[in-house]
DNA sequence: CGACAATATCGAGTGCTATTCAATTAGCCT
DNA sequence: AGGCTAATTGAATAGCACTCGATATTGTCG
């Protein structure tokens, strides 16, 4: 694969973007007929070389699948980190929010690339490459959950990776709840509550107990309506301007 | 298959004995190579018959895994029934607790037959028979939750199935970190944190508190806010009483 | 520029398996 | 027994990942 000679730039420039054709065409055939399904002779095609010169880029089918993968997993990881880095609010579980939405919503879209991540869960001597990413992935829901625990907005006796599973796992089963039952519009109908409800179970169990945020929704309430009583009366008490 | 002609009953019951030998030799096979590794000629030899034989049971290599999938979770299914029957407690809770805690032994013992039972999502005619035998195997929580509603032990206003992704999304996540984290003495050692947890989270975002309705408490405190704002400006306009 | 070396590309072959099917056997009824 | 149907078999078929010797391309040095 690699030269022992070293090659000038405009060939390495030319291998690696043959190699990028390479992966753009298996990307597209692995999408569209799944692992089992893609022929390797239909993405050498696709990518327009023989079929053996794909195998002087890629030992086998599924490094090249895992390939592919890695290149997903990575993208995934850094739009994560613009939509971190795009909430301007500094309060955690509005932080939150916007990462379970992301990654709802991604999960939802990207449900072809989602399936054939774990349908390559069968070949034991690749999953673990494939885990490093997955591991990069959620490093930014770590982050977040830490800095949470280190400003005192999460209970401090936390365990990382307990909340971490309850996050993604939920937030998978759901994805496919809502694959399943609504086919269309799956955009945007639906998924907001779960989000909300991911939200509201993060605050009510894993929020800080002495924490200033407000817990009694009904005394809230009751303040509502008695205020907006009063605007009401103050209104009517009103000169005309 | 089926034959037109009704064959007596011991015929039937040969029949069926022999689709039972195919089945707990393909099981056997399949646990111990995978799908792709599962060679269905050491199937027939184990089962004892010829190769071709196999596919006058089952169509093909995919089906049989299916009706091998299928058995496991029916299986699951009557056990998880069992665990259910067996807690004499009647606090929801402690029930929730038990299954939480059957599902996540499981989980983790058979997590060949996890894994086998989603590296068949490729195929997509077949998933479907797969997903009714998982939503058979759930409906124990579904009735579980159900019936809290009805005792009035969990919030009448909880989504079912929100409620039940996080339970099982939670739970074979953590399934999965506990598998790759710590090797050996996965039986007890790890999982009772993770199973208190869930029900702690269970119990602190599901279990009703005295008020009748949640209310989104970000939102009420912005109005609250606003409207402390507008009394105020409508009292410095009024004249004195 | 031309010849030689190194490297990249090709696609027809190889090997491995799921699946089929024509031939054979076993079961059952009269 | 004999004939009929259904079950069984395993050798033949077919499809696909992967290999490998032949060929083309590129780079280098005189």
């Amino acid at each position: 694969m690699a030269s022992n000679a070293i090659p000038s730039e405009t060939q390495r420039a030319k291998l690696e973007r043959k190699e990028r054709v390479i992966l753009d065409a298996a990307r597209a055939i692995f999408v569209d007929h799944g692992f089992d399904g893609a022929r390797m002779q239909e993405i050498a095609r696709r990518a327009g070389i023989g079929e053996g010169t794909v195998y002087s880029y890629y030992e086998s089918k599924a490094e090249l699948m895992l390939a592919v993968l890695q290149q997903f997993w990575d993208g995934l990881t850094l739009e994560a980190e613009g939509v971190m880095a795009s909430v301007e609010a500094t309060d955690l579980f509005a932080r939150l929010e916007a990462l379970a939405r992301y990654h709802l919503n991604t999960v939802i879209v990207n449900a072809d690339f989602i399936n054939l991540t774990f349908a390559l869960r069968r070949n034991n001597s690749e999953v673990s490459v494939s885990r490093d990413h997955l591991r990069h992935y959620v490093a930014v829901f770590d982050r977040l959950f830490l800095r949470g625990q280190d400003r005192g907005e999460l209970r401090a006796d936390a365990v990382l990776w307990q909340a971490r599973d309850i996050f993604y796992g939920s937030l998978e089963y759901s994805a496919r709840s809502i694959e399943t039952t609504m086919e269309a519009d799956r955009s945007t109908r639906e998924q907001l509550p779960v989000v909300d409800e991911m939200v509201a179970l993060f605050r009510a169990h894993y929020g800080a107990t002495g924490n200033p945020v407000i817990v009694d929704e009904v005394g809230l309430a009751t303040r509502l309506d008695k205020l907006a009583a009063q605007i009401d009366t103050l209104s009517r008490c009103l000169p005309r301007p």
